[in-house]
DNA sequence: CACACTCATGTCAGCGTCTGACATCACTAC
DNA sequence: GTAGTGATGTCAGACGCTGACATGAGTGTG
């Protein structure tokens, strides 16, 4: 805490943001988002770890928006109910910004290397989940099987909803989807 | 096709697995691997798109595996059940190489680029099965679901018999795993 | 047999990502 | 004021990866 100018965070990100969006991720030297913030190269690397995690900085808070949802979802929810609970909890957030996660996505939809990184955090979402859930008495391999279904159909929801080109309610999507998953894995 | 010594490919294989191992993933360089299989550090990038794909060799004919299984179930089988066959036939795979799939497994757990690395030829998987139980009649969505259920059940499952100090037959635990997410998505 | 062709490989130069080490400079606390 | 803290700059360098071009073996064709 001292006093520069606005954070040189939040500068970094929106030039990142900007300058992907106008010429592409891979063209886009982190150089030129360094200049464009007002830094150096080597202060970039002191706010991200690399060039693409500047794209997934609401990670921790979708994370930490779906494990409240867990812990705070009623006693004696069914294992699957609370995995529901969280994902709708993170698709209520994302819903708030439609159009930045739209930008965002097509970003990450044009770049493998970006799209990796995206399933990471995913497989990191569902693992926290899983350990939310089983953190409610649910054993871990159960938790861990209902996690990897409910991010998964999280994802495809999501896919859905970006989609889309009227706006409908993503945690909407989400049941639903949820909902036609259970339906596929009772038949037969 | 001509004549030089055993395949460079090969050798390349070997020497980054072997090398890998002994030093970790990332206290290797390229160009160690190259000169191991006496080839240049350039050549390794004509056979891999980059060091962490030569890890990844077997993973075009895993989903050739699910995807023939999901073409050659009976005809009426469930969307569940094609998928169910894919990763069923995928794990019978893995499981001919228990000894190299932990290895390599351990590998990947300690490397987080090569998780990233790993989950998307995860995702490739879920894309293919899909697309291969979409064409045969199930609607997209059902099938992306079905699919992004099926691989992570699979993956789960991997983790479980690669724990496990005791050989269980793999696709055995994937069926079973299969069937644990039904009853917990049945359930509530 | 000479010739052209292909194809794996080597050589070389260079860009960009990312890191460690150290200096600087403002602001804070005592 | 003097020492400490924290954000930033500067510098040097390792490493991944790529494009361009050269080489040299093997193959075919006249």
């Amino acid at each position: 805490m001292s006093r520069w100018e606005p954070d040189a965070r939040g500068r970094l990100t929106q030039a990142a943001f900007t300058l992907y969006a106008e010429r592409g991720y891979e063209q886009t030297t982190v150089t030129e988002i360094a200049e464009s913030a007002g830094v150096t190269e080597r202060t970039f690397f002191r706010y991200f770890a690399d060039k693409r995690e500047v794209l997934f900085n609401g990670s921790a808070e979708l994370i930490d928006m779906a494990v409240r949802a867990v812990e705070s979802a009623p006693a004696g929810s069914a294992p699957i109910d609370l995995v529901g609970a969280a994902v709708e909890a993170a698709a209520a957030l994302l819903q708030l910004r439609r159009e930045h996660a739209r930008a965002r996505q097509a970003l990450i939809d044009a770049n493998p290397s970006l799209q990796e990184r995206e399933l990471f955090k995913m497989a990191t979402l569902s693992a926290a989940v899983a350990d939310a859930v089983a953190a409610r008495g649910v054993p871990p391999v159960a938790a861990t099987l209902a996690a990897g279904a409910g991010t998964s159909v999280f994802s495809a929801a999501f896919a859905r909803w970006i989609a889309d080109d009227e706006t409908r309610d993503y945690p909407a999507v989400v049941r639903d989807s949820m909902q036609e998953l259970r339906q596929l894995m009772a038949a037969s």
